[in-house]
DNA sequence: GATAATTTATATCATTTTTATATATTTTTT
DNA sequence: AAAAAATATATAAAAATGATATAAATTATC
């Protein structure tokens, strides 16, 4: 149900192909809040077509498959329209990296040092990627908004990770109880 | 193949049934970054079972299902240390919240008043959940290293919001572009 | 005190999503 | 010149999710 929302959305700022759907949702602003691989896309995307909510042109490609491209139909604007206004599920984030946090006690202290300083990395290139985006202007306040705040939350993770990951390292560091010597 | 780790996680911390597991997620610490739903714990266990990394007793009750208490195998504590030692995958939020404020520009103002207040509720109550178990202390430094991290988190993103939600709202109450008149 | 709602407890089915794989050419990087 | 990445669609198998079924005890509300 999601990934077809998902997919008439990005329809909904311009014509694609479904690799081009798959591209859009992982570098557009899409990319912070969800998720799609091509296996839910094709399927999505026959589905949207058989209900109307899409049309497709074939592009014939030459040694290529060819490229078919999709396009909303006022249906399939109205059904997003819908889509949009119904009441939101909670957010939830999937974090194996705080995962194995919670069990940093009982890790190799190498092993939480390197898992803290990926995930530091991985943030930065996050908020280095927002920084640019910032820069280029943004296609509606939505986008705008939603930039800021995943900046802002991401600084705050770092932020929190460098000012606190010594409780992790040194509790590992460090036998658990106080053993009688 | 998340689903059985994440039942081997709880069960390190003591024997439950399917039914404790899945309260245990949803109220402990593990609750803020992972999901899980029985139909997924049940088939987890079963396979865990298979493979002799949890062992189970049965506990006949008068007019209930009995209850089957799950314990963690010797190699279950070792598989579960192994899996906490293998690479992360990035951290993934999804937000409906977020998806439909990309949009803010073209849904009824009131509707995204709604989401937002809705929103921000949500925050604030699952700030409160974290506060109260800061006071009943942690069963180890990876629980607190997580809670403080989920209140940072948290509380950046209301800020986030209210600082900001004027950009939404005022958006949809205004007409995109000038029109001349 | 009676009724309604929640909690306890396990389980399956249908749908959806994810991961991995297949195929094949062009463009870019090294 | 060779290797890697991007372009482009698609399916199969495995896993996860949401909905539903069942049934009684406990708690909350009126």
């Amino acid at each position: 149900m999601d990934a077809k929302i998902l997919c008439l959305a990005v329809l909904s700022q311009g014509d694609a192909s479904g690799y081009e759907i798959r591209k859009a949702v992982e570098d557009g602003p899409f990319g912070h809040i969800q998720d799609i691989g091509y296996s839910s896309i094709y399927p999505a995307l026959s589905r949207l077509l058989e209900d109307g909510l899409v049309s497709v042109t074939e592009y014939a490609q030459e040694r290529r498959p060819d490229k078919k491209v999709y396009r909303l139909t006022p249906d399939g604007r109205m059904t997003l329209l819908g889509a949009l206004q119904e009441p939101t599920m909670p957010d939830r984030t999937r974090s194996d990296f705080l995962f194995r946090m919670l069990f940093a006690d009982i890790l190799p202290p190498a092993t939480v040092e390197g898992m803290i300083d990926a995930r530091l990395s991985e943030i930065r290139h996050c908020i280095a990627r927002m920084e640019q985006r910032a820069q280029s202007g943004f296609d509606s306040p939505g986008e705008e908004f939603l930039n800021g705040f995943a900046m802002t939350v991401q600084r705050a993770m770092a932020d929190y990770i460098e000012d606190n990951r010594y409780q992790l390292v040194g509790s590992a560091l460090l036998p658990k109880r106080a053993v009688a010597e």
